[in-house]
DNA sequence: TGGTTTCCCATTGACACCCATTTTTTCCCA
DNA sequence: TGGGAAAAAATGGGTGTCAATGGGAAACCA
């Protein structure tokens, strides 16, 4: 499986289109649809990529379960109507939609952060900030699983 | 297949007739009925469509279960009673009727939510609403999602 | 025959496509 | 190992095309 790794910092044309960087193209090569499906993270200001086959791996399992019940209701609704499908231009360059630039906070540069499987688009500033709590984090919750585990070793990573 | 994603808002001119988003349209093309089917949601107030290939399978399963039961009168009344095929003008419009329009109250302005194999029609507005009450519950319960793969994962979002 | 629906055409604005230029990376060789 | 040519990627902008919208006229129905 393809995946998408490093993070790429690209511009933001006045006609609101960015590069999508091209090892994420090629990691998207392999899709049916060329281009990318974005949606607005529900937990923080960024906003969530992949492929298309991903989207229709979510949209299979909603509708083999329940096609009618609210089960699944709200991903319904959080994630395939807030879905946009951006194709790529023959630059290989994708239009953000105002929704989701405002919701990311994004103006004229966005940080493509790679995250295995899918990645998020992040105002580069707000990415730094968060980037490094999320080290902080890490950092602090190894010191305790290590003084959790007095009789093992601790653990490489 | 081909996916409703994304959510259109258009306006409704005083003949009743609203453009049917070009993307939805394009997933639409390979249906046997050049139009959608449209009944009212049972759950909400919203216009619940799709294409017609899914009506006939949904009558179709309805019927092998429960011929003649409650549950098939149910359904049978409360969608296949209610559908209306709306076709297609040339420029890939189509005309409310009055009924699914009092179910959703709309007036001059019609959300197409994509719901994956299916999608909603919405007074913009109440959608909008409705939107931000399922955000957080998708929020909330985001746990609880598997897509179809077991290699996939929980949405990161 | 009044009201409604269908077909056709015009207008507007957004976007996809095309081409040019700049910047970065790669690679070769002195 | 530094410089420079070549390739690739990123960026900028013009323009033709298509989607959305509105309205007139013909066709249809009750």
């Amino acid at each position: 499986m393809a995946l998408f790794l490093s993070t790429f910092v690209n511009r933001i044309d006045r006609k609101g289109r960015v590069s999508v960087p091209a090892p994420f193209r090629t990691a998207l090569a392999t899709q049916t649809f060329p281009g990318v499906v974005a949606f607005p993270s529900f937990v923080v200001a960024a906003v969530e990529a992949s492929g298309i086959d991903r989207v229709e791996r979510l949209s299979a399992s909603i509708d083999r379960f329940d096609p009618f019940g609210d089960e699944h209701d709200a991903f319904a609704i959080s994630i395939l109507a807030e879905s946009h499908q951006l194709s790529f231009d023959s630059e290989g360059r994708i239009a953000l939609p105002d929704a989701l630039r405002e919701h990311a906070g994004i103006s004229d540069r966005a940080a493509f952060a790679g995250r295995g499987a899918t990645f998020q688009i992040w105002e580069p500033e707000a990415f730094r900030a968060y980037q490094e709590e999320a080290r902080k984090r890490a950092r602090d919750g190894r010191a305790s699983l290590r003084l959790g585990e007095p009789a093992g070793g601790a653990p490489t990573g």
